[in-house]
DNA sequence: ACAATGTCGACCAATCTACTCGTGTATTCC
DNA sequence: GGAATACACGAGTAGATTGGTCGACATTGT
């Protein structure tokens, strides 16, 4: 697995954050309960987030959390890498170490570079509105 | 990391033992030697890849491990599948727990596919050859 | 018989994952 | 000022995974 929960969890929540930018810091309470993550653990993906720059916090009451820039201006690989470091699917694309003997870098390196352009492309935005279209999908299943 | 070193090492000695068809069986001992792979490790490693049909080996003095295919007939995804399971990059692609509440599968869906559709177009062939242009440009390096 | 080779399962240390918990700190509201 | 509300941060932890090692055994060529 390529992605551990750090990723999902972390991405559930900047998308949470994105869905409700511009109405004020968000809980992380809320968060937790609306991505059902376990608000202990999000409490680390979001200091994370918070240390890469990508949200900014308050504290005391009506507090919470918010995106320090906007959603359209956040791609999923920066905030894929803050959360889970280097994506490199094979060792030696990151180190380097072994490269001569693997045999197989140049298929991975090929696949990575296709990858990470991918992921660049989509912004926050992009995944709120992905999220928005495929709420109405359901909305028409249930009212069948 | 998506690989671990069993996938690297495997497909390190399945390349091995490409280069070789055709002279008799290849041993454990040689494979470690020339790929740098800790032999009582890839044991495993081979039992691994007889149980899911890629090799086939011999017993006694002058045996050793040969491909059950023709290198042309082995591709890297069934290889890299055989070793690591499965490779998807994402838990909610394999297991569809969350995956309405995930947010970017769709995302991960999609390079997923690329990247079988790649891994699977790549022969044990291609990856020799590759290999052996390596190897001339490191003489020609080396000449000069 | 004996040496060479593969087969198989048990075992192991180190690391990583996915958390929880407790304590501390900033802010607001009364 | 004090209570309530929220984030901040580091320690600790159970369980899984990784990346092996080792020893006993099976098979085969000479």
């Amino acid at each position: 697995m390529l992605l551990s929960t750090k990723g999902d969890y972390g991405v559930r929540a900047m998308i949470d954050l994105a869905k409700h930018s511009g109405s004020g810091p968000v809980q992380r309470a809320d968060i937790a309960r609306r991505r059902q993550i376990p608000e202990s653990y999000l409490d680390h993906l979001l200091a994370q987030l918070r240390r890469a720059g990508f949200i900014r916090s308050v504290r005391g009451p009506g507090g919470g959390h918010l995106l320090a820039k906007t959603p359209d201006e956040i791609c999923l690989l920066h905030v894929l890498e803050a959360l889970e470091g280097s994506l490199a699917p094979l060792a030696c694309l990151e180190t380097h170490e072994g490269e001569a003997i693997c045999g197989q870098d140049w298929v991975w390196q090929e696949i990575y570079d296709t990858m990470r352009a991918k992921l660049a492309s989509v912004s926050l935005t992009d995944l709120v509105e992905h999220e928005r279209i495929h709420e109405r999908d359901i909305a028409i299943n249930y009212s069948i």
